[in-house]
RNA sequence: CGCGGGGUGGAGCAGUCCGGUAGCUCGUUGGGCUCAUAACCCAAAGGCCGUAGGUUCAAAUCCUACCCCCGCAACCA
């Protein structure tokens, strides 16, 4: 049994979460699930970013303490998770005390080692926000890109992380690794636009604001995002800068793979490792840099009403249906959209048409052919040995995508399958089968090919839909004596007795005018 | 010159790196079937692959110029 550690970025935790968050968690939870199906222990991470500036400044707007803030917000957050079942095992936040205590511990000891030190940020300021920005936020008119104030050159005191140093240390891991950043596309982009050119150290203390961890040994200061929020992923596992770090970082750190959104992945694919190095310890293998979901409907806006949550959606569709059409919509590389006519039609072809509706029609013949239990006696031909190799091929598939966190191109793989199987039906004509007692012993070989495609689909689509999957194994008679392991992927229409036990429709089909 | 993605039949996409019958899903139309969630199976229609040049026997694919869309969920240090 291999050990595979994953995590989320944490999203920042000033409003309720939208659907690129949630497809995130879900792509994730989908990862952990088909590891734990292959027997990995899987240690599955993720959280909330709680600290600076806009939080601060939020909750004194609504007159309540930064925490109270957070607190509602990570609330809410979890809500949402929990319901589209993500399935983590450890949810942090940058709030929690452990934490806290080992960021500061972490940023002592880079200062101690000279990997920190106090220099002075220079920037535009604009002194009714407090707040510095870049020249090109600020642009060519020198206004503040909050309020449109006009801002001054001006400069801060503030401590910095050695990141020039580690350039050409990470230069030749990336180099060396190719799976370290995914896709390619990504890694071309961090490579070409940032260490090319050259990686300037990193500001990574703010005296602008409060709401952070304090400086260890210059209280004045807070320790800024990079370090505090990067570092959650170790912090969570118990690291310890100084001494012997706890159980689960043995056990787990490094992770296998991290999972974050693309518009995060210059600061996860070099920011981070750089830190990793500073501290003398493994990089993490994998970095994935997700697309993103766009609003089809056009610019995404509260006023217009076409801001879209995953868990609404799932109150008028269902969480797994939500939860396959956006594991199954996302291109590995790229970006994808999402309107809830799309939804919709990709739920109708794929849940209801052609899933649900070949379970339900083998579940039917079961029944009315056989009384629900397809006999033993059972007549094979040619064309099911087709049927028994595309199963083959579809789990084999399925394995190399997934293992290359390709989720959306393993669900397409089953679900060719799927219509294979449908077609299958049309090829052997059971209806015809059923009137001759002669034929039934064919008649029972199909049908127990067509259990066989959808107990294997239901195995692979569990990591998607964890709860409609074990629904199909249900109908097909097999929940307790076939367990979902990978196993048992394995297309073998001789050995199970199928008494199958109809049920409701699994995915019914939406009528466009319900909504 | 902020960054990034893209313009391929009605919709969403693949193909572009490594030029050589333009493919997939949905939709539409016709047919088949009746086990099934008006589902399933078969077939057909529908595209001068953003524009203009260029290279080549041959370009969606390579080169040049241009036009047009779209995203930027972060503390953009």
């Amino acid at each position: 049994m291999s050990k595979f550690y994953l995590t989320t970025a944490i999203p920042y935790a000033s409003k309720a979460p939208h659907v690129g968050n949630t497809y995130e968690a879900i792509l994730t939870d989908a990862i952990a699930r088909y590891r734990r199906l292959r027997g990995d222990d899987v240690y599955f991470l993720t959280g909330t970013d709680e600290h600076g500036q806009k939080i601060q400044q939020q909750a004194e707007e609504e007159g309540i303490s930064p925490q109270e803030l957070a607190d509602r917000v990570v609330g809410g957050i979890r809500d949402v998770w929990d319901k589209m079942n993500v399935s983590y095992d450890q949810f942090i936040r940058t709030t929690d005390p452990v934490h806290k205590d080992i960021v500061r511990k972490i940023f002592k000891k880079l200062y101690e080692q000279g990997d920190i030190y106090k220099s002075a940020y220079e920037g535009w300021y604009c002194t009714p926000d407090e707040s510095f920005f870049t020249d090109t936020q600020v642009g060519e008119a020198r206004v503040c890109p909050e309020c449109g104030r006009p801002v001054q050159r001006s400069s801060e005191e503030a401590y910095f992380f050695r990141l020039s140093k580690y350039q050409n240390r990470l230069m030749a891991h990336i180099e060396a690794h190719p799976e370290f950043i995914q896709p390619e596309s990504r890694k071309n982009e961090m490579v070409n636009n940032f260490l090319k050119p050259g990686l300037q150290d990193l500001c990574v203390s703010r005296t602008s604001f409060t709401w952070g961890i304090p400086v260890d040994f210059d209280p004045g200061h807070v320790v800024y995002v990079w370090i505090d929020a990067l570092s959650n992923y170790i912090t969570a596992l118990g690291y310890n800068p100084y001494g012997e770090s706890g159980e689960l970082y043995n056990k787990y750190w490094p992770a296998e793979l991290q999972v974050v959104g693309k518009d995060v992945v210059r600061f996860h694919s070099i920011y981070w490792p750089c830190l990793l190095m500073a501290l003398d310890i493994p990089l993490y293998k994998t970095l994935y840099g997700h697309g993103w979901y766009m609003m089809g409907d056009g610019k995404m806006s509260k006023s217009l009403g076409n801001v879209l949550y995953a868990e609404t959606l799932a109150d008028t569709y269902g969480v797994d249906a939500v939860r396959y059409y956006l594991l199954r919509e996302m291109p590995f590389s790229g970006d994808a959209l999402i309107t809830e006519e799309l939804l919709v039609n990709r739920v109708n072809a794929d849940l209801a048409n052609d899933l649900g509706n070949l379970l339900s029609r083998t579940v039917a013949m079961c029944e009315k052919y056989f009384g629900g239990t397809v006999p033993q006696e059972r007549d094979f031909e040619t064309l099911d040995e087709e049927i028994h190799a595309l199963a083959a091929t579809t789990v084999s598939n399925y394995a190399g995508l997934m293992n290359s966190f390709n989720v959306g191109g393993a669900l397409a793989e089953v679900f060719k399958l799927v219509s294979r199987a449908n077609k299958y039906i049309d090829e052997t004509v059971p209806w015809m089968l059923a009137k001759a007692p002669e034929n039934h012993g064919r008649l029972a070989g199909v049908l127990a090919c067509l259990c066989e495609v959808l107990r294997i689909s239901a195995i692979l689509l569990t990591p998607a839909m964890p709860s409609a999957c074990p629904k199909i194994l249900a109908q097909l008679g097999l929940l307790s004596r076939f367990n979902t392991h990978w196993e048992k992927a394995k297309f073998n229409p001789a050995t199970p007795d199928y008494t199958v036990c109809r049920g409701p429709a699994l995915f019914p089909r939406i009528e466009k005018n319900d909504k």
